[in-house]
DNA sequence: GTGGTCTAGACCACC
DNA sequence: GTGGTCTAGACCACA
């Protein structure tokens, strides 16, 4: 894995975590890979791992039954979904509006857009 | 003037003389302050004010002129919002979609936000 | 290490830095001392160093790893002769023969100075 | 005129009036400008000029008649041309050498680009 | 441990 | 007056 640099990169693991539980790779309820394990497949110190886990324990994503493991907790794809949710038409859209403005792009013209790469269904 | 945390003052700053260069506060081939008279102006101390500076030289927006003090560019705000535009297209639009997607949202939901912010005109 | 007078401390030790590249002390893809490491070697201010590291960074000399410090570019020792050997053609070698003209030297007599000390190879 | 911005303005003056002594536009022993005519031609501040003269009668270059204005000393041009001299092999010549040598130029190709450009005559 | 940012204060060269 | 460099020292986030 390869991270950019401008972002910590235990936050980064932490968004890879949250795409992985909220795609299946972890499901609800189940165990994920352990602080060591983790930190091999990445590349990466696990004091770096252990500081996303101690993050995503916070956001009631994961927990820690101890000298077992992390667990994914059943209600965390759910609450991951609304975080996304509310963060997207809080944070994202406006500001994705806003820099449309600066920048004199009509609203008819990020519609044709939005057509053209119909990454997201009619 | 008050600063988020999460970014650097000098950036934010860069990015406030960004916004006047655009915005005709600071003319194309006129002087910018000093970095004495920003810095007591922003409230900041004027090592952070010459980062800023020598941050914005870099990028070709600014320019010195020896013992005078620092100029903005003739081409400064057209390549300003060339970049801005580039961000856009390139990075904030498709991060923008692909979030959309991953929650599902469809394309004439979104076009239907667009209208009822009309922020951007039609 | 002590330095010249007339080029600024952090320049100083980037060309050093650079020479150290190039000469292989650094090697390609290597890591180079920390901030502090070489500002205790230097005998100055670790700012001072930070300083000469962004620069190079902004050269794409070095490279940045989180939390880890700072490396050689792989490509960083053919960019730097490259650099050189710009220089030398475009500035270094015309300035010489202006001079040389103002001074109404003439090319036999370079040529024959040239072969006198003869530090460069034939 | 225009100046490159990492040399003092009132060097550069300097070293432009030295050449145009030298290139008999102002002759040995006649009056140059006056501070203010020259800083109008030059596009400078006065004291730039100020600097710049009292910086050549330093160097014996020119020297003041009080109330009339600054005079090309009889001994400049010879005085120029010997300092220029005396730079060129102890300093350009020597760092032109070391900088080729750095760069693997051998001085057979040396003397071919010297023939290249006969700017310097046989 | 690593870098990154900021402040305060100093000194300098230059215009 | 202008910028430019440097120091000392602090505090922070990150690995």
């Amino acid at each position: 894995m390869d991270f950019e640099n401008n972002k910590s990169i235990y936050l980064q693991i932490a968004e890879s975590i949250r795409e992985r539980v909220v795609g299946g790779v972890y499901p609800a309820g189940e165990k994920i890979p352990s602080v060591r394990e983790l930190a091999a497949e990445m590349g990466v110190n696990p004091n770096t791992i252990m500081r996303t886990y101690t993050e995503l324990q916070t956001m009631e994503i994961i927990d820690n039954k101890r000298g077992i493991g992390y667990f994914v907790k059943p209600e965390a794809p759910q609450l991951i979904m609304e975080g996304k949710r509310k963060n997207f038409f809080e944070k994202i859209f406006p500001e994705f509006i806003r820099q449309a403005g600066l920048l004199g792009i009509t609203a008819s013209q990020l519609k044709t857009r939005i057509d053209q790469l119909h990454q997201v269904k009619k």
